[in-house]
DNA sequence: AGATTGTATGATGTATACAAAATACAGGAG
DNA sequence: CTCCTGTATTTTGTATACATCATACAATCT
């Protein structure tokens, strides 16, 4: 594997909070495939650290979901069947649901400015052809709408969802063609919201979920 | 404080999973109280290993919402405010909804029968007045449906999200009046399970939770 | 008296050493 | 040739040492 893990080390964090993020992010990135073992002395000389801060790291990746330890052999990359993947979405459905209701009643001015600005940077973003980017802009679109449903631990758990989808999701926006759609779908959620119109609002982030799913499903099936 | 933690060894898994489910069931059942502090060297001493799998232990934690931890000043365990307790509720009942309605739709012939034995083993338990027991009772009941709905992301997540209540969750128990309702609710639960009518049984399980609800903030409130 | 700083103490952060278990592989028996 | 077994190597599990930072308290200065 080329090294292309490298630690942030501005922040003044401990060592395994960084670790954690750079391997959270290298995961979520492709970088460590699922299925690739992470061995403790070899990720410490990669990253310059000794092993008790990427201990402490895959201790926490682990119940994030992103890596799966077996007692005695070590931890690796947490892989995902097409089974895992639809208790995953259905999951993900249902708080999607909770959280744009919740968003529909508490959505401030300024919030929905915001989400309007999330919305033209997605939408400018699709034509710099730049995936991580687009994925990055429309992240921080649902997060938007996620951060003003006001409930905390709802978002954390969305995005602890989400990653799980993400690192399969990469493939989807390399297709050019569904640009189009994923825009007008966002333009339709700010509108519905605008409107504080639930259902469409439901309607529109369910149809939007389920596209994705569909093809990350056929990405897992493919590998399988 | 007494020294009621007590590492159970006789599992032969890596000590930091024994210290993890020693201090969550220490935290679960108030020996260990919000904002109290998890000194690593104090807990190693007291249970008996070094730091390190404390630390580890911790790590996971963390995660699961039950500690909190500052950089540079230690964790401690987590405290609840209304808002938060509010916060899990909401998702809570999201989530219940879901686990029900699958479990109407999947919960098989022998699946029913062990709720069945989990309702009688309940209402006979509140007999006892130990109320571990009966909390555990309770617990084993909800598990049964959580698990019919076959989706085993669903079940941590439930189980996580009552854990974080649970500990506030004993005092309510420890109110015999409640019981009838509770035993009522059960039955009513299964009945609805046995006929598969969704709305029925998720009307009741919302019920059934809003009214622990009602209780844990009030705890809550008293002890701010 | 109040504020500030210096020092002692104790806690966490990180690295490393050693033990125990798992794995890989080679060599020999059948 | 296949299977088994013993050994070497690798890897994880745990303990511990040392460095760094936070806190408390006392002494000093204003």
């Amino acid at each position: 594997m080329t090294d292309q893990l490298e630690l942030n080390m501005n922040a003044c964090l401990p060592l395994r909070d960084v670790v954690f993020r750079t391997l959270r992010e290298g995961i979520l990135k492709g970088e460590l495939k699922p299925g690739e073992r992470l061995m403790e002395l070899q990720l410490a000389s990669r990253l310059g650290v000794s092993r008790t801060p990427i201990r402490e790291a895959i201790r926490m990746l682990e119940l994030e979901g992103l890596a799966v330890t077996i007692p005695r052999r070590g931890a690796m990359v947490a892989k995902m069947t097409e089974k895992d993947m639809e208790d995953v979405l259905q999951i993900r459905r249902c708080l999607d649901d909770l959280a744009v209701r919740l968003s529909c009643e508490k959505m401030t001015q300024e919030q929905l400015k915001a989400l309007y600005l999330a919305l033209k940077k997605f939408e400018e973003s699709t034509r710099s052809r730049d995936v991580k980017q687009i994925a990055q802009a429309d992240v921080e679109f649902h997060d938007t709408i996620y951060k003003a449903a006001d409930n905390p631990k709802l978002l954390t758990l969305l995005n602890n969802l989400r990653e799980q989808m993400y690192r399969y999701r990469l493939e989807y926006l390399k297709d050019v063609s569904v640009y189009p759609e994923l825009i007008a779908e966002h333009q339709e959620i700010y509108d519905g919201l605008a409107r504080k119109d639930k259902e469409q609002v439901i309607r529109i982030t369910n149809k939007h979920i389920m596209n994705q799913a569909i093809v990350v499903k056929n990405i897992i099936r493919e590998q399988e």
